[in-house]
DNA sequence: GTCTATAAATAGATAGAC
DNA sequence: GTCTATCTATTTATAGAC
């Protein structure tokens, strides 16, 4: 996949897999996403991809390798989207709901996504490699960029980027990942759990985190 | 460690595991954590608790079962802990406070409980049992409960108690499970990423959490 | 690019002696 | 409670034909 589609701004619509590499690709990002990588099978992957399993290590090289890739995928991403705020023209307020959007909407694209970066989290990120360590970095710094812009115009109070980051990314990504467990809370009595919407939590987050920033009152 | 201390509501403060029930229990629980249900090995865990790998099937009778009464154990603290709180008498702002405080307490003692918490996540909650997901479900509703009485007092507007939840566990978690990721993140230059300190990140979340519920101003 | 066959290691789990 | 030995299935990965 990030070879056929490399950065791009506009919204990630990708089209069914064709190439036997594209369908390992996005087999192995469900694997990854349900097993994690330990517990993920290349059998399995090469099986749901309609492939033989020796084309894993024709196109990959190994297990690990193709797992970085899709990492490697997820935060180019996510990176290259956040990194035009940086230049644009808007007010930082605008920015922050621009970039709460932006994490959504990679997210949304990649079912994967927010569960494979819990699971990364929790391997102490083992297997970040150099390129999207640097991408997952440079997002922490566009958002650091826009709370400083915001602080200098006086609109906001200085609040460590990390803090903003973990309120806007913990929630989303809990959100986006919580769908089968919050069925079971549903179940057990907690209402509306399983009846959230993107639209309204998407809505809460950025109020949030712009209450964070400027104090609220409304 | 369940059946030698049960639900209890003071710090948790696990003494050096003797018997080879208890050894076996921490071993299981720092290998789920780092490895995953799928990724962990119940040789590796025989080994670290320097135990016979039988004896895991004469205590547990399963990998399965060990990995669900970690669960249980993780989830019927915090439970415990925060059901005292709706009884108590302080009010709902101070009730908020606790509760946060309640969760980081009992991850802090457990380092395995964010990672695992993360990992069922992802797993979509495959291996919550019942009772488990009951004192998951109790904790979301003894904070509903608080955010109920808040209104009420009108001290507190109506958010929805799953959001509150998630903008507190969420970053909260990501906090206590990130350290190895934010280190890497420091050497690719975040500026102070791998140095946020438990009572800050606490602090910071009792604020916004507040805030969110109030209205901020201050 | 795609396939079969297979190597070599490791997995979870159990039987049965002590 | 603890141990050794072992069964069976599955693991990642590769060699080599087409």
């Amino acid at each position: 996949m990030p070879r056929a589609h490399p950065a791009r701004s506009v919204a990630p619509r990708r089209p069914a897999p064709r190439s036997s590499r594209e369908r390992l690709f996005a087999a192995a990002a469900t694997e990854f996403a349900a097993r994690g990588f330990a517990g993920a099978s290349v059998d399995r992957i090469a099986r749901a991809a309609r492939v033989n399993k020796a084309m894993i290590y024709y196109h990959f090289t190994s297990k690990a390798a193709l797992y970085r890739e899709i990492l490697r995928d997820m935060f180019e991403a996510v990176s290259a989207r956040v990194a035009g705020l940086s230049r644009s023209a808007i007010d930082p307020a605008d920015k922050i709901r621009a970039f709460v959007e932006a994490i959504a909407t990679e997210a949304e694209a990649r079912p994967h996504f927010p569960p494979i970066w819990f699971r990364e989290i929790a391997d102490g990120g083992r297997h970040l490699d150099a390129q999207t360590t640097a991408h997952i970095a440079a997002i922490v710094k566009v958002l650091g960029g826009i709370v400083a812009e915001g602080v200098a115009a006086k609109r906001f109070r200085p609040v460590k980027p990390l803090f903003v980051h973990a309120g806007i990314v913990g929630p989303l990504l809990l959100y986006f990942a919580s769908t089968e467990v919050r069925k079971r809370l549903e179940e057990r009595g907690v209402a509306g759990a399983d009846r959230l919407e993107r639209r309204e939590v998407v809505a809460h987050i950025q109020r949030v985190t712009l209450g964070t920033l400027e104090g609220f009152t409304s």
